[in-house]
RNA sequence: GCCUUGGUAGCUCAGUCGGUAGAGCAGAGGACUGAAAAUCCUCGUGUCGGUGGUUCGAUUCCGCCCCAAGGCA
């Protein structure tokens, strides 16, 4: 018997916040967010992360956790929520697990399989400097010989992911396509409510809401985050909508108004992306924002069972 | 009032030595297995401001008109 997992996703600005508040009240859980911004310490204006005093005692995981200048993967996360997860159910609570980044939320339900292996920076540092002396196609041709098959499914401008395939080729022998299971059945007894709405509100609702943040002070955080940690654009953290955008223009290279204009479009863009994501979750139950009565419902439904 | 420069895709603009046009951005869709708020792929017919003229043929040349910006009075 599989076990019972509750997952609410959906765009940014959508209102996965609130709504997870409610129903962990409801259904006397905690939460675990899958996102991979929320997750760093003082990053807080930007990736709108619920503040302490909102929780109404409601415990959050996964957010708040790592350093600035620290870094986190998918695979760590996965090993992290596992661990929650079982931790509040020992406990006798509930869980719902509220997420926008897909890859997360992907990894948890249907299984993060790399036979193992760590990731190796020697080796992908050294990678880094061969595509740089030798170019991205002459990586291509080397993943084309030793795994045409995953070579196939990459498209040749994509060097992270090649570099990330000859990566596994090199430290384990095997080319990455014989490593991987993908699989599409949850490992889980999983609820995955998907929240959504009409996409022109949706825009209006995030071009606001980017306002709000920089109203409420995300320049001078970002200039902090920065200065005391000496991020650049090495760091996993800065590259989050908002602070990136902070980032060139506190350096100088763009105006104040191209630094709001940026940062709503990307932040647009992105949800978007979240939606291919979400789109491609096959068991997700889609709700517009105005019946989230009607998802209330089915969760408890859900539970009683 | 006169002169100049513009008026081409939602926006910024290329271009056509006359054979009805194309980039970037936006937008839409998609991919995604240890950096994912990242990274990458696909999709462009629009009275080429209006109207007459020259021409086999005009968005492209010429006239007039309208609009915008700048200059001179």
């Amino acid at each position: 018997m599989k076990e019972k997992l509750l997952v609410i996703v959906g765009p940014t600005g959508v209102g996965k916040t609130e709504f997870a508040l409610q129903v962990a009240k409801e259904i006397n859980a905690e939460i675990i967010s899958a996102d991979s911004m929320q997750i760093y310490k003082g990053f807080d204006k930007g990736t709108a992360k619920i503040h302490e005093d909102e929780m109404q005692g409601i415990k959050h995981h996964l957010i708040d956790f790592v350093e600035p200048s620290g870094s986190f993967s998918a695979s760590e996360f996965v090993k992290l929520a596992k661990f929650v997860i079982s931790d509040i159910r020992s406990r006798g609570k509930n869980i719902v697990v509220v997420g926008g980044t897909g890859l997360y939320v992907n990894s948890l339900l249907y299984g993060f399989n790399f036979c193992g292996q760590e990731k190796n920076d020697e080796i992908r540092a050294t990678l880094e400097k061969e595509a740089e002396m030798y170019g991205k196609e002459y990586m291509y041709d080397l993943l084309k010989k030793i795994d045409p098959k995953t070579a196939d499914e990459i498209h040749p401008n994509e060097l992270k992911r090649v570099l990330r395939a000859l990566e596994i080729y090199r430290v384990t022998g095997k080319p990455k396509s014989k490593c991987i299971s993908k699989s599409r059945v949850s490992v889980y007894n999983s609820l995955i409510i998907a929240l959504t709405m009409d996409r022109d509100k949706l825009y209006n609702i995030i071009n606001d809401r980017c306002d709000k943040m920089i109203d409420d002070g995300l320049l001078l955080e970002a200039e902090q985050l920065i200065k005391n940690y000496s991020l650049t654009t090495e760091n996993q953290s800065i590259m989050a909508i908002g602070y990136r955008q902070a980032y060139e223009y506190l350096k100088g290279e763009i105006d104040y108004d191209t630094f709001i204009s940026k940062f709503k479009q990307a932040s647009r863009n992105y949800a978007k992306r979240q939606y291919t994501w979400f789109n491609k979750l096959s068991d997700a139950i889609w709700y517009d924002t105005t019946k989230k009565d009607k998802a209330m419902e089915k969760i408890k439904e859900f539970y009683n069972d």
